[in-house]
DNA sequence: AATCAATTCAACCGCCTCGTG
DNA sequence: ACACGAGGCGGTTGAATTGAT
């Protein structure tokens, strides 16, 4: 056995970065194995040099069966934005309206979607308005303005927001596989 | 074909809340 | 009532990808 330092060692320990498709094949067995929840200790239990937190990210936002991804419908963002309009940046809660969405994908949907499409508006129609701090701080009576103009203006074939990268299948991304390639896997790993 | 700029999105960070002892 | 740890959330970052020149 040999002797490590016992300064910090969980520090060293700990990956971060991008997730290989073995530390995804590792969270799903044992999670399908276990459930999910109390994430700290499934890290360990797991085997992972990955943090809780990092787990329950990559879990909930990537490895959840029921999550959908890519092409959000004009229902998906005209919903997006009637919430957001009554609720501002409660992520989470406008995702729990959206089956299959995370709040990770909606926030950056609307960040660089939406938010493209309403500073563009602002500029056309409103540059004497008044100034905003960032990008974050917009209230919801603003949002709900913006939601109106976006309706009434909403024409997609040639509205930028409405240009979506296309379905999931980014092959060349490294830790980009698709949950078609991952849950046969699991399966077989579980018979 | 090469380079640069813009865009996208997975993942991290820090703060807050909640549950438990 | 208090302290502590874990989970949840929103904001931000940076690498990868795409588009323009």
């Amino acid at each position: 056995m040999e002797k490590k330092p016992n300064v910090c060692m969980q520090d060293v320990q700990v990956r971060k970065g991008p997730w290989t498709m073995e530390e995804d094949l590792i969270l799903i067995n044992y999670i399908a194995d276990h459930g999910e929840g109390v994430w700290n200790s499934l890290a360990r239990s797991a085997g992972l040099k990955r943090t809780g937190k990092s787990c329950r990210l990559r879990w909930l936002n990537y490895l959840r069966p029921d999550v959908r991804r890519g092409n959000i419908t004009p229902e998906e963002q005209l919903l997006i934005i009637e919430l957001h309009a009554k609720w501002g940046n409660r992520w989470s809660k406008i995702a729990k309206h959206l089956p299959g969405r995370t709040d990770n994908e909606i926030k950056n949907y609307w960040r660089t979607r939406i938010q493209k499409h309403v500073k563009q508006t602002d500029n056309v129609s409103g540059q004497t308005s008044s100034r905003r701090n960032s990008q974050t701080d917009m209230i919801p009576s603003q949002t709900c303005n913006v939601a109106s103009q976006m309706e009434f203006s909403y024409h997609p074939p040639c509205d930028n927001i409405m240009n979506f990268p296309g379905p999931f299948a980014t092959e060349t991304n490294e830790n980009v596989w698709s949950m078609d390639e991952l849950w046969p896997l699991q399966l077989l790993h579980n018979v």
